[in-house]
DNA sequence: AGTCAGTGGGGTAATTAGGGAG
DNA sequence: CCTGTCCTAATTACCCCACTGA
C-alpha cells in the first residue's frame, strides 16, 4: 500500500516540534534550543524560510536519555 | 517495500498534495506554505479555481533536503 | 440545490534566526 | 564551555470574509 499523507495521518512517530515547545520541555530560552541544533546534538528540519522544527521522538528519547532516578532504599 | 502504483493513482511522483497537506509535514500553518509558493521557495500547481496543489515527490525531497540529523559521539 | 471543510487574499500579532556583548 | 538577554530583520501564526472543491 501506498502511504497517503493527510493531516491525522502523517507518518507514526515524526511529530514535529516548535523550537518554543522543546523549550519548554527542557525548561530552556529557545535560544538554546537552536544552539544543540546547531551543534549537532539534536537533529532537526528547516522550513524552507530557515525556522527550525524537531522530532518529538528524538526530543523524548533525549529527555529520558539524560534523566537520572533517586535510589530509593 | 516502496509501493509503485496506487490503485487508484497516478504514477509515482506525480501525486498532489493540498497545502494543508504540505503544512502538516512541515508543521507549519497552510498559509505559510501559500507563501512559499508565491515566493517561489517551492513549486505549485493551480486548479482552475485557483487553489494550490503540491507535487509530493517535490515536497519529499525538499524535506529530506533540510533534515539534518544528530552527531552522536 | 445545499452542505461544509479547505483555501485564497488581506492585515496584524507572535516566534524565530542571527549576531554580539555580558 | 554553556546559557540568558538585547537587538533587528525575517518568517510564521492567527484574525477577518468570500470562494472553491468534493
Amino acid at each position: 500500500m501506498t502511504a497517503t499523507i493527510g493531516q491525522d495521518n502523517q507518518q507514526v512517530g515524526e511529530r514535529l516540534l516548535t523550537p518554543g515547545e522543546v523549550a519548554t520541555l527542557f525548561r530552556v530560552d529557545p535560544k538554546t534550543v537552536t544552539r544543540w541544533a546547531t551543534a549537532g546534538r539534536i537533529g532537526s528540519i528547516r522550513t524552507p524560510g530557515g525556522h527550525r522544527r524537531f522530532r518529538e521522538a528524538e526530543v523524548q528519547s533525549l529527555l529520558t536519555e539524560l534523566t537520572t532516578e533517586p535510589e530509593h532504599h
